[in-house]
RNA sequence: GCAGGAUUAGCUCGAAGGUCGAGCCCGCGGUCGAUAACCGCGAGGCGUUGGUUCGAUUCCAACAUCCUGCACCA
């Protein structure tokens, strides 16, 4: 009995389902991740391969993640993925950053006012509880979009162990002789009498007073131009803040501008030459006649007198002198100025404050002593003019800063806080010069920046960064548990008191600071050995967050003491060269002399499609586990990796959707080579390389070619480079190309024939090599599509357990070579024709000539070498360009590469099974309606029923 | 203002001192045996201004725009 036709052909067979249901099916792969402890078991499977450390940064736990995070999970995730699949043991701890200023401000705002009557411990546990919220939030959302990690046990920077670091880290530093408790200028509060971070500051309008003020110069105004020897010369000062003026200390001009004397009226006054005319103006300064012009740096060590205290007021040198307001001259107080502080340390000025903790002067003359600097203000300007310095008032309505909590004027004041100095000698160092700040910048030489401009911005930064203030006067966060004598103030720091503590904190964690638990860690009878005092206080200051999170790895060595030392990468964002980047470096150098990590990654800014930065508060944000829900954490993961992540990237709803779109592009790539080795067994059906068709050898050469590319590609993180090859391969090379051309052969020959079989073998291979490739990108899709492959012995449960294919995995035999340049240019050459065929047969459709491809005959006329290339390949060249027949001329062909193609209808019938056309239909008695090819494949299956 | 980075097709990218190129998108068509698929053809571009060079989108310099961090007016 005659077979239906139809069912003698071999379509493709698969229950892997053409649409993915991403956003309902991914949560249950990550259920069975969760069951079989698929991150456990990559542990096992890799233990004892060499280690590859990627230190997690810890995000803040103050909200839910945003674009920018999941994408630098998502990379973390590749590299680790990759790692593991390339046979590294690359174990990854994700992390949080859970103490700090925002956190405590927005549980104060939940509290309101009940948090003034609040123990610090209630308060902290109130912090903790929304820390915790949102770790156990992050922690979702980061798993739902694939990430692999320790995560039922990571590192949290409010644990006690954590804390525990954090301290020790701090006395490894103050042991060595790095610490130091000295002035600042810090924002302050009179009303509230506190400390404020620059998060809590508001601007808003404000009046001031402005003032021109004369200083007198002391020393030979010869040294500054001869013209002015003998003369009586002054400089001018403006300021807005005369309250200051008691602090004053040094004059600051700026290096680089170019000054004036200006005389007028028997004295001369110095300016800046743009500000001149100005400030000539409003001081009436009659006639002003320029006696001569210098740069400021002139200026730099002369003497001036104050306008009203007996005190000598030192010529300094400043950059951010501006000339756009004021006299060029900038009257500095380094008790009452972030910039006048700074110059003051280099200036060696003395920045104590004479302005107390509410806003009152001390120390100062009979006419304003004891008044409240606003107050002040008035009778300063007063005994300005007075004394005859004062050369004109005005008033300024400006923005100055204000406290974001009870709306009034904050000033700057100078504090005693706890610093790490960056001029500290190293110990066991080369002496004097051999500082934290010297050596730190010999060592981020020694580590791989990537891109290579991050050493360059690190270093200017450590270059000029003050010393590290590692003091906050904060609730929410470790604090700087050090003893203070009562008698004298100073710090205790004995080595065995501190060891004590940081015990303590392993135990209870840093609570244990604020409860009596910690009264008893000092042994009776301590003195303090600078004054004998026996009475000691507990500092009441915490850490600055940054050196918290600075001791990450060393938190996490503590937990993990098989760890190395340093770290393999660091991967965050751009603003880390400020933050943890810079906190972590000088933690390490610290404590081990050198830097944590062997290499450092940065991506850069994710942004809307109009190049702003993405923000809620924009409302151009683009949530990733919305997109998740919707398209699938797998789409996040491919956008992730669609794009050049060092430079800034675009993230939107639209790429989110054409990324998706891709996903279809490779997913039924994949359900094509699954649905066509459906009746395929390994073991028994493979054709060994060199029994294999030569266009199948060919397109497992490409393979081993994409393989190498993108494993390259994983060892430069270079993502991107992956998903377009994986987008050219997957469409260009084989849905267009190979699996195009192997449907006859895959459809039509006899399901066990050599030409079918050799064909199998190949997708099969490329099958296996492309899902296990893939794997760390598409976490969710590869693991799908991995049972769905035939079996193999030795396979693996999870395709993340699996390794990268080698070349004999894909070959199927070590012995083959990867390249065959001779025939691979053949099959380049081979393509080429292919595509003018193709044109050609466009060209016919649109005359109506043919509609399938097989309607045609081609006739083609080329010259050598390709002529002699095709006349080898004759027998195979009708299924290459997918027509019914061929036939070659030699000729020179003035087509494109010196080919000409001609179009014909095809000679014969169409066959109603293989549908290519054949003068040879009608000839089988049993199927009338077949080709001479089909009939021979039918005989062989009646044969076998 | 300082430091660092960016600018190539509508989008995402790649390459290179010598007519730039890929995929997607878009337009037109084919197919109906990968079918909520598949195939073909086509259209479309190097931020601005100078310089080096036989030749510059590429190297250099300015400018513009954007991003990140710092500083911010005494």
């Amino acid at each position: 009995m005659p077979f239906e036709l139809k069912a003698t052909i071999n379509l493709p067979k698969t229950a892997f389902p053409m649409k993915a249901n991403l956003p309902q099916n991914e949560p249950k792969m990550l259920e069975r991740w969760e069951q079989t402890g698929i991150y456990e078991r990559i542990r096992e499977a890799r233990k004892g391969a060499p280690r590859y450390i990627l230190h997690d940064g810890p995000p803040y736990t103050s909200g839910p993640i945003h674009l920018g995070t999941a994408m630098n999970k998502c990379l973390k995730d590749f590299i680790v993925k990759s790692k593991t699949m390339a046979g590294f043991d690359a174990p990854y701890v994700p992390g949080w950053d859970c103490h700090g200023l925002p956190i405590e401000i927005k549980v104060d705002k939940e509290l309101g006012g009940k948090k003034l009557q609040m123990r610090p411990l209630d308060v902290r546990a109130e912090c903790r509880k929304y820390a915790q919220k949102f770790l156990d939030l992050q922690r979702t959302q980061f798993k739902r979009i694939g990430v692999f990690g320790r995560f039922d046990r990571p590192y949290a920077t409010m644990t006690p162990q954590y804390e525990s670091v954090v301290l020790s880290t701090f006395f490894a530093f103050y042991e060595k002789g790095f610490v130091y408790k000295g002035l600042r200028a810090v924002y302050w509060c009179m009303h509230d009498e506190t400390a404020l971070a620059e998060a809590e500051v508001e601007y808003e309008n404000h009046t001031s007073p402005t003032i021109w003020v004369k200083y007198a110069l002391l020393d030979d105004p010869a040294a500054i131009d001869a013209t002015l020897a003998g003369k009586k010369v002054s400089t001018i000062i403006y300021t807005t803040t005369p309250w200051t003026l008691p602090a004053s200390m040094a004059v600051a001009f700026h290096p680089d501008e170019e000054y004036v004397a200006l005389e007028s009226g028997g004295e001369v006054y110095i300016v800046a030459s743009k500000l001149a005319a100005d400030v000539a103006a409003k001081c009436n300064l009659t006639d002003p006649r320029p006696l001569a012009h210098f740069p400021g740096r002139k200026m730099e060590r002369l003497n001036f007198q104050h306008p009203f205290l007996d005190r000598t007021i030192l010529g300094v040198l400043a950059d951010y002198v501006t000339m756009d307001t004021g006299t060029g001259v900038v009257h500095t107080a380094p008790s009452h100025g972030a910039e006048d502080f700074i110059t003051g340390m280099k200036y060696g000025l003395d920045a104590t404050s004479n302005v107390d903790e509410k806003g009152i002067l001390r120390n100062g003359l009979p006419e304003y002593n004891g008044q409240y600097v606003f107050k002040a203000n008035p009778l300063i300007v007063e005994l300005l003019r007075k004394r005859g310095a004062l050369l004109h008032s005005d008033k300024l309505e400006h923005s100055y800063p204000h406290c974001w909590r009870c709306h009034n004027p904050v000033i700057f004041r100078a504090t005693e806080q706890w610093f790490i100095s960056m001029e500290t000698p190293m110990p066991g160092g080369a002496g004097e010069s051999d500082t934290l700040r010297t050596r730190t910048l010999e060592e981020i030489k020694n580590v791989k920046w990537d891109p290579a401009w991050g050493e360059e911005r690190l270093s200017n930064m450590i270059q000029t960064r003050p010393d590290w203030c590692i003091s906050r006067q904060r609730v929410w966060g470790v604090p700087i548990a050090v003893f203070l004598c009562e008698g004298c103030g100073k710090p205790l720091n004995d080595p065995v008191v501190n060891k004590k503590v940081v015990e303590l904190f392993a135990k209870s964690g840093a609570d244990a600071w604020f409860t009596p638990e910690s009264d008893t860690i000092l042994p009776a009878g301590t003195k303090c050995p600078h004054c004998g005092d026996a009475r000691f206080e507990k500092e009441t200051d915490i850490f600055d967050v940054w050196l918290e999170s600075g001791a990450s790895y060393l938190a996490l060595m503590d937990d993990e003491p098989d760890y190395p030392w340093p770290s393999d990468l660091y991967l965050e964002g751009g603003d880390q060269y400020r933050g943890w980047f810079q906190s972590s470096l000088l933690c390490a150098m610290g404590t081990h002399a050198t830097p944590p990590y062997k290499g450092v990654v940065t991506p850069g800014w994710t942004l809307d499609e109009k190049g702003q930065a993405l923000s809620k508060s924009r409302g151009n944000d683009v949530d990733p586990v919305d997109i998740s829900n919707r398209l699938g954490g797998e789409v996040v993961r491919l956008w992730v990796a669609s794009v050049d992540f060092r430079e800034d990237v675009v993230g939107s709803e639209a790429l989110m959707l054409r990324v998706a779109e891709n996903y279809r592009k490779i997913r039924n790539t994949f359900r094509y080579i699954l649905g066509n080795v459906g009746d395929f067994s390994p073991q028994r059906d493979a054709v060994p390389f060199d029994q294999m068709e030569a266009l199948d050898q060919y397109m497992l050469r490409q393979t081993c070619g994409f393989a190498a590319d993108v494993r390259n590609a994983y060892e430069e993180f270079a993502f991107h480079k992956i998903y377009h090859r994986l987008n050219h391969f997957c469409i260009v090379d084989l849905s267009a190309f190979y699996f195009d051309v192997l449907k006859d052969r895959l459809y039509i020959s006899a399901p066990k024939s050599q030409a079918r079989r050799s064909a199998q073998t190949a997708v099969w291979r490329i099958g296996e090599a492309l899902v296990r490739l893939l794997a760390p990108i598409m976490s969710f899709t590869c693991e799908e599509i991995w049972p769905y492959l035939p079996t193999v012995a030795a396979r693996t449960q999870s395709v993340h357990l699996a390794q990268f294919p080698l070349t004999a995995e894909i070959l199927g035999d070590a012995a083959i070579p990867t390249t065959d340049s001779k025939s691979d240019e053949e099959w380049v050459s081979l393509r080429a024709v292919r595509d003018e065929v193709l044109k050609a047969l466009e060209e016919a459709r649109n005359n109506k000539l043919i509609g399938t491809s097989l309607e045609a005959q081609v006739a083609i006329t080329a010259s050598d070498p390709v002529y002699s290339l095709l006349q080898r390949h004759a027998g195979e060249l009708r299924y290459l360009f997918i027509v019914s027949a061929v036939t070659l001329a030699q000729g020179s062909g003035n087509g494109t590469g010196g080919v000409h193609v001609e179009v014909k209808k095809a000679d014969g019938a169409k066959c109603e099974r293989c549908w290519n056309y054949s003068t040879h239909v009608g000839e089988d008695k049993t199927y009338p309606t077949v080709c001479e090819r089909c009939s021979a494949v039918l005989k062989e299956l009646e044969s076998q029923a």
